[in-house]
DNA sequence: ATATACACGACTAAATTAGTCGTAAATAGT
DNA sequence: ACTATTTACGACTAATTTAGTCGTGTATAT
């Protein structure tokens, strides 16, 4: 239970990749997948997302690829799941307004303390945190 | 992402009533069904796990039903989740030997302490905590 | 006896996740 | 200009997981 999908964790391995690039260089999906034996495509897929919500930077062509954008302490975990999988939460109550508990659902309180303190820990953990 | 199933959400609804009944007093899978319209075969089940691992305490025959068997704050939320769904981790990895990373995995110190701090979360809170 | 309620495995359906494919667009090198 | 390389992206299929149903059995209060 409260697995991560296999793009996000394959993102976050590119993701660490890419934090320990020498400056300037780049890596392309091709070497990333091949170094870690992660199926192409559905890395391409991830990485094209972040590369969108600018987490990461491409640059296409030969000798193209992508390289972090920013200093990886300013990019929490929250952000990055949320650009993977969407809005992060242990039931769809937490950001879904359409719940047709008539009678009434009993625990939406404490299942809303617990989503906090989950997201509390995502918040605080940033991309530099994955480095070591 | 990070979601936990309906299976367990339904059964956190029962215990959460469970939790609420007066001292001698059962409730049947049929009473909770109905009363929060819940599908009364997927709720039956979830009881009867947590039955069988000895959270709650069934009578059978007519004028039977379910009761909390103990004390509600000794049964934390990671016992409670595992009883439903198995171990609890992010990644396979966490409780699952068998990864097929030849190349070495980037990843796993990071993933094991944020599935840590998860866990930390859930072995605090107890069905106690679910009351209010 | 009978009606009620739990126990449990087998099954089907729905939804989600994983992975593939085809095609387009940019660009570096020649 | 042409070609090889690399990202971009939507459509598609396959696999897995989750949700929900059904049939049958067992205990038990009345």
């Amino acid at each position: 239970m409260l697995k991560i999908t296999r793009k996000a964790e394959y993102a976050l391995i590119a993701l660490r990749h890419l934090n320990g690039l020498k400056d300037g260089e780049l890596a392309t999906v091709k070497d990333i997948s091949t170094q870690y034996e992660i199926p192409q495509e559905l890395l391409a897929k991830a990485l094209q997302q972040l590369a969108r919500a600018k987490v990461i930077d491409a640059t296409k062509g030969p000798s193209g690829g992508y390289k972090l954008v920013r200093d990886p302490s300013t990019i929490n975990m929250t952000k990055f799941f949320e650009i993977l999988e969407g809005p992060m939460g242990i039931m769809d109550c937490y950001f879904d307004s359409g719940c047709n508990q008539l009678s009434g659902c009993n625990i939406r309180t404490p299942i809303n303390r617990i989503n906090d303190s989950i997201r509390t820990i995502f918040d605080k953990m940033t991309l530099a945190d994955i480095t070591y």
